[in-house]
DNA sequence: CTGAAAGCGCTTACAG
DNA sequence: CTGAAAGCGCTTACAG
């Protein structure tokens, strides 16, 4: 039918001749209704195309079902893929996302914080971003559960939730050292990050088991130019690695577009080790072997964490970490004879 | 300070001393108030935190401010970056993005615009979803503003914003001739999309003009596995393609590896050409040939055509289209001397 | 099972 | 410039 304009529970009940009660509770799951009454409303609604206005309903509530979900980086493949499955999965949950893009300037997340509150999400998920202790605080007082998507800050008292870098930078080292690799290097995706000092700590640790220590330990600010540059810096001093662990595949691609242009070959040359395994990790381009972090596995603790503090304000923030298989392919030397089931 | 749940105007003026409507007109820019009582209430809302409920606001105001944006495929480069534009562009509009993913199933788009029109969104943007006639008739029914993103429906009065696709494939022919190519090969993203039409019946305009035809075309379907398949079967022919132009990039880098994984040297075997020109087009591994399809000027034209036709609902739909400029790099053979000015 | 009424947090005429 | 009041479109006790 055409109308002009949104059509209101008022204009059902007045066609279906029932109270404006009555339609709503037509559309409210549970609520009782003749199955008379419930027929005839939803007759009167389907001729209208009506439609409960969920902000009003979000008023009522005090639920908007909208989740405030803030990203970044999106140059960078994991993301693009972790929206669409976070987003995916909260459809599914009755959920909306309203979208945030943010840089991760100071005091950026702070501002959106305020927008975000102004549209009464009902919780929030960051992914990529550092969170300031205001922030974590102002969250806190309005009681709205926020949920870290692979970023971790200890001791902010939030929820996260990340893949096991620490464990993860080891199987790296494990890996590299059985292959054969004795300097090994790493372009850490950035040290500030919880992300990047623990994928570090987990390489050096792995290779302190084995005697070793990185050669070097570069920033790549999550960037390829900074990575390819601190790769480009690393094969030109005077005993260049024989190895290199990049922080992202992101920056692992861009360092393999770097070595070859220098004339290296990848892995004869040399061994590139990345982390994420994005699709285009898998591509013929770069054949990228890196530690693979399970998208879908850490987007359903995501949103099972948030909904649960949703559904109880005083549950405890908990830290998730989703175990990262090492997968195998061309871009490093492989140990001969496989490698043992610890990785 | 430390507030428990949502505070409200309410609060704000009895803290401040004034009335409710005061504080209202505190946050509504244009709004009468003495300097003095803005400086009150300023104050009080500080101590507070309080921040106008954009819910409340929009129900009165009949402006949500909410956007919503329906996008597919975000593991093609482009959609993402698109996205972040599009976000960003909005944000500093006042507008906020209410995310849908969509697949392009039948049906799909038709039962996510209930939920767009539920939550009250004051214009729609869609990034390559085929929309229904249905779909279009319900949004001018309800007189809700809608712009296609990289996709246009002929016909279907609805605004849109591509880029020259019927004069791209043209340059993209023109460029190959140029080139000595003579054997020119097609994959489309999909006929069944103006997009993929367009270029497509550019492409043979083009060589028309020097009295040549397509060798084929097939379609990629938006899909890697697809056109690799599609190259593999181009190349294996009888008489195999000098050149393959690939309707989009993400397909481009797919049908490059195939072709590559058979032993075939890119350029000198064979030339390829992409349509898009995203980041990773630039990227070492691919230096892909391809018309740049100029995000930022897209995306300003769509936030234009959206805002205007949201300020005058009465405004007639435009199909906007943006001059694509084909980028040289190295996947294809190039003219000896350059090419004219012309492309 | 159903309707009348209150109320969510705002904006906006309307008087003063 | 300011406050009291109406009203946006709903949900939800409360009676009946």
């Amino acid at each position: 039918m055409s109308t002009t304009g949104r059509v209101t529970a008022q204009d059902v009940a007045r066609l279906a001749g029932v109270s404006q009660s009555a339609v709503s509770r037509v559309f409210t799951p549970g609520a009782s209704v003749a199955p008379a009454t419930s027929a005839k409303v939803q007759a009167a609604a389907q001729t209208l195309g009506y439609r409960p206005n969920s902000l009003a309903r979000a008023m009522i509530t005090g639920k908007s079902r909208i989740i405030g979900l803030v990203v970044a980086y999106l140059e960078n493949q994991f993301y693009p893929v972790a929206i669409e499955r976070l987003s995916n999965t909260l459809q599914a949950r009755g959920y909306h996302v309203l979208l945030f893009m943010a840089s991760n300037a100071a005091g950026e997340m702070e501002r959106l914080l305020g927008e975000l509150l102004a549209y009464q999400v009902d919780g929030i998920i960051t992914a990529s971003v550092a969170i300031s202790n205001d922030v974590t605080q102002r969250c806190a007082d309005v009681g709205i559960p926020l949920v870290m998507f692979n970023r971790g800050q200890p001791g902010s008292g939030l929820s996260s939730v990340t893949s096991a870098n620490l464990l993860g930078g080891r199987k790296v080292a494990r890996f590299l050292v059985a292959g054969g690799h004795r300097r090994i290097a790493h372009i850490s995706v950035w040290q500030g990050a919880s992300t990047g000092r623990d994928r570090a700590q987990g390489l050096t640790d792995g290779l302190a088991e084995a005697g070793l220590a990185p050669l070097a330990t570069l920033d790549g600010m999550f960037d390829r130019d900074t990575a390819a540059r601190a790769a480009q810096t690393l094969v030109e001093a005077a005993t260049p690695p024989d190895a290199i662990f990049v922080g992202n595949d992101h920056m692992a691609f861009a360092v393999i577009d770097r070595l070859r242009a220098m004339g290296w070959r990848v892995p004869q040359d040399i061994s590139v080790v990345g982390y994420d395994d994005v699709p285009m990790a898998a591509w013929g381009a770069y054949d990228l072997t890196t530690m693979r972090q399970p998208v879908g596995r850490m987007v359903d603790a995501t949103v099972e964490t948030l909904l649960a503090q949703i559904a109880d304000p005083h549950r405890a923030a908990q830290s998730v970490e989703i175990d990262a298989p090492l997968i195998q392919r061309s871009s490093a030397r492989q140990p001969e004879g496989g490698v043992d089931a610890g990785l």
